[in-house]
DNA sequence: TGTACATCAGTGAACGCGCGTTCACTGATGTAC
DNA sequence: TGTACATCAGTGAACGCGCGTTCACTGATGTAC
């Protein structure tokens, strides 16, 4: 435990975490030219001037290193999404809402194979291990948060929006709870709305619904974004 | 031309016909099983009794009976809304709205790996041909007609909506004109958002996103359906 | 400070596998006269 | 109706490829005394 061992030991694991860096990095290259099944690590192997079997040092599978560049790409979104909400006033309910989901889309189409490994069809035999759920949260709890703020304790739906069935309202006070503290039933399932709205339209534009119709698609996002901001009742901008 | 030849040209071409057949079913089999990248030439003559370069008389390669896979799977949700659509009485426009929706979802569910196909991420290196989108239309225009039924010729949107953008404007009416005409383009752009919500939610739900939350997702996605039909502006049911 | 030992990273060969596609072929089915 | 020929479906072997993973190994880095 002196400084001299502590310090080469760390020289060490500095190479190893630079190392663990450049497959991911590499392997996230990969998965930008031909996605997810087309990840082999035999070519982020070649490609980093190593031996295969040399891969085994880092990660024990291939689905290892897949399950690390899924929960990478949903930590990046989440980081993306609360860095955005965090840059306008917390009074600034709309602001927010509106730099998050454009954060959200931003992010997809920077990234559109990693936004295809975690919001695409399941890699076929992949089963997505617990590891990955905390991150996954995250860029629903900053939507959720949004809405939280806009419903202050007490603040009743006052829409006379049509109630939810039992079974409804069971489940949306669960994500209320975990994601949403404080909000009604009925608005937290306007919100879930407004999120799978949100997600379907991006993936819309990714894969290549919108082409020749909605094409280039930053308008209509736009004025999407600000009808379901609307549709959840956040107060207007 | 006598009928005799004709009769045994047919009885070879019914063979033909059937074969193809058999190989698709088997293909979709496999596709269920293993998803798009899992399907496999030689795995499908295998299945079949048949020597893997048989299929070759069938299909020129692996990406045409792929193609061929993608357009039925479109034709198949495309008629199953069109179907559900046609049950209610016309007039009966959210009751259209919501059989439609449900179809959508109910044929999602019970094909989740066709689905996946054509709503999923691209399969890389794959390139649908044009010869996709007339079928991918099929599905958008039966929720066009409904929307467009709901709007006949010179009914303005009344609700003081925001107006569009001109380069949204423009867009929402070449849409308009291709699969609700007559509509105002608030209404399409409207329309459009709800389209994203519904495909949103059920991928959602396929692709695992709702797993522990909304799961099962049926009352959520009721609720839905009808929260879009007011969004878009359809007469209460 | 120096030596003996343990840990660890990376090598290279090999295993066993499945894939898409081509090609020359056989034999059956259909066609023309 | 019968024969000669053309078309077509299906065979079986082969090509060339890339993959994930294992394993015994070498040599360098780090540790304990």
């Amino acid at each position: 435990m002196t400084a001299t061992p502590s310090a080469s030991r760390t020289a060490r694991e500095r190479a190893r975490a630079e190392l663990t860096r450049e497959i991911k990095d590499e392997a996230r290259r990969q998965l930008a030219a031909h996605g997810a099944q087309g990840l082999s690590l035999r070519a982020v192997a070649r490609e980093l001037g190593m031996v295969s079997s040399a891969l085994y040092r880092y990660f024990p599978s291939r689905d290892d290193l897949l399950t690390v560049l899924i929960i990478d790409a949903y930590d990046a979104l989440g980081a993306a999404a609360e860095t955005a909400t965090e840059r306008p006033p917390a009074g600034d309910i709309r602001g927010r809402w509106r730099a998050a989901c454009d954060a959200v889309r931003g992010w997809a189409v920077a990234h559109p194979h990693e936004y295809a490994l975690i919001y695409g069809s399941p890699v076929p035999g992949y089963r997505a291990p617990q590891a990955t759920i905390a991150s996954a949260i995250r860029v629903v709890r900053v939507l959720g948060q949004i809405v939280a703020d806009a419903w202050p304790d007490g603040r009743e739906d006052e829409r006379g929006a049509p109630p939810l069935p039992p079974d409804l309202a069971r489940q949306a006070a669960v994500v209320a709870d975990a994601v949403a503290p404080g909000v009604p039933d009925t608005v937290t399932a306007r919100a879930l709305i407004a999120l799978t709205q949100l997600f379907g339209m991006v993936s819309f534009e990714l894969f290549g619904q919108f082409v020749g119709t909605l094409d280039p698609a930053d308008a209509f996002a736009d004025y999407a974004v600000e009808r379901m901001a609307d549709f959840v009742g956040l107060p207007p901008g």
